[in-house]
DNA sequence: GATCCACGGGAATACACGGATG
DNA sequence: CATCCGTGTATTCCCGTGGATC
């Protein structure tokens, strides 16, 4: 067990029960080393990578498939690993840019929900590869755009970037991201992963290689559950048939099945029970909005928009307008923003759809009538990833 | 001095309503 | 009765500024 996993479990309240061991094992951001349930595409995979083995490249890929469905999970599950296992074999220093004897490609996961603009995707891609630090402030995007060339140069170097979330409602499209990667020397190739069907994609960033992941079966789903659930849940905390009732309930979405299981646990944990009970379970279902967006893209926003959405889904009768909203929040002590500016933000998050602005149904007469904010993800289980992060850890 | 980015602030625009107008 | 107008909010849009850094 490792420092942060001891952190959280001695960071739950109540010391009682002991019904959750592990939040994060029941994350529904949390990604395991061996993703379940997902076997033939992780074959499809390793046949798509299998020139890594020869230190060949891999021309461009797609793999895409509806939320939900581990697409993030196995590329990353499968980087990591490869990543690992170059390194263990030693035939190759792939970190040094002293070096320059390495022949494997390099292997870079980018989350395009970070990457937002193409300084960030040529320094995320050269911090992976490079050793030294990478600036992130007074250098120019051509400047690193020149460096990322430069390291590519020689011959025998080459890098595969995985380019995760592409698409999604905050993160850059494909076809941004693989024109900014167009103009780097041609040995860098890149794997997106996204939610559109490759037909939607203009014809000039179509790969060639292309993974669909489909949704998840109930049974595979129940799988998910019951790995997730006997890694952070004491023995018995929760009966088979209610992981079947929660698989059948989120119809393929893993994301969903297992916030709704992280929910219902949480609850039945703060209620002091010592397993799941009927109630727990149905709070836990009814604590995750469908559809949701998933809990991945709320805790990969800036800062600053989890700050306010951290105390957004505290608000009680403050919260019933957007400028009041606005007001409540700035006005906390953890916030350090003007009302204006929290405004704004909220404005933001209401357009990218992670909270939904809707139109109040009564008029006080006067102007135009302000809307109520209904966030779109699972609050409860936000609140409790947010207030164990090891960055909040290190605050208190 | 240059660079990127988040903030902040405010102008411009949209909307809802009641009342006035033709 | 159908429209237009004025007022008061809500919402969107835009851009300058300053911090942090190289």
């Amino acid at each position: 067990m490792d420092l942060t996993t001891r952190i959280r479990r001695r960071q739950r309240s109540g010391d009682d029960s002991q019904l959750v061991l592990d939040y994060d094992a029941i994350s529904p951001v949390a990604h395991l080393r061996e993703p379940t349930g997902r076997g033939s595409v992780l074959e499809r995979l390793l046949d798509y990578v299998d020139p890594v083995f020869d230190d060949r490249l891999p021309r461009n890929a797609y793999v895409w498939g509806p939320p939900g469905t581990g697409k993030s999970a196995v590329v990353t599950a499968l980087f990591a690993r490869l990543g690992r296992l170059r390194s263990l074999s030693g035939s190759v220093i792939h970190t040094s840019t002293r070096g320059g004897t390495g022949v494997t490609p390099d292997l870079v996961s980018v989350d395009a929900r970070h990457a937002d603009s193409d300084f960030g995707l040529y320094r995320a891609i050269l911090d992976a590869v490079l050793e030294e630090f990478v600036p992130e402030h007074g250098v120019s995007t051509e400047t690193l755009h020149a460096r990322l060339s430069e390291y590519l140069a020689p011959y025998d170097r080459r890098i595969l970037v995985a380019l995760d979330h592409v698409g999604e409602p905050d993160a850059r499209r494909l076809v941004e991201l693989a024109s900014a990667l167009d103009t780097v020397p041609d040995s860098l190739s890149w794997v997106a992963v996204g939610r559109a069907s490759p037909s939607t994609l203009p014809e000039a960033v179509r790969p060639p290689d292309r993974i669909e992941v489909p949704a998840y079966r109930e049974h595979a789903l129940v799988d998910i559950l019951t790995a997730r659930a006997s890694a952070g849940l004491a023995r018995r905390a929760v009966e088979h048939e209610q992981l079947r009732q929660i698989a059948s309930w989120a119809d393929g979405n893993a994301h969903d099945a297992l916030s709704a299981l992280f929910a219902a646990a949480h609850a039945a944990d703060s209620a002091g029970a010592s397993r799941v009970r009927e109630r727990d379970l149905w709070d836990g279902m009814n604590a995750v909005p469908r559809p949701s967006v998933s809990l991945g893209r709320v805790l990969a926003l800036p800062d600053s928009r989890q700050q306010v959405l951290r105390r957004l889904v505290t608000l009680g009768e403050e919260g019933t307008s957007v400028s009041a909203a606005a007001d409540a929040i700035a006005g906390s002590p953890a916030v350090d923003l003007s009302a204006g500016t929290v405004q704004r933000l909220i404005y933001e998050l209401a357009n990218d759809g992670i909270v939904e602005r809707v139109a109040s149904d009564r008029s006080n007469g006067a102007g135009r009538p302000p809307s109520r904010l209904e966030p779109q993800f699972p609050t409860a289980v936000f609140r409790q990833l947010y207030d164990i992060q090891p960055s909040s850890i290190a605050e208190a």
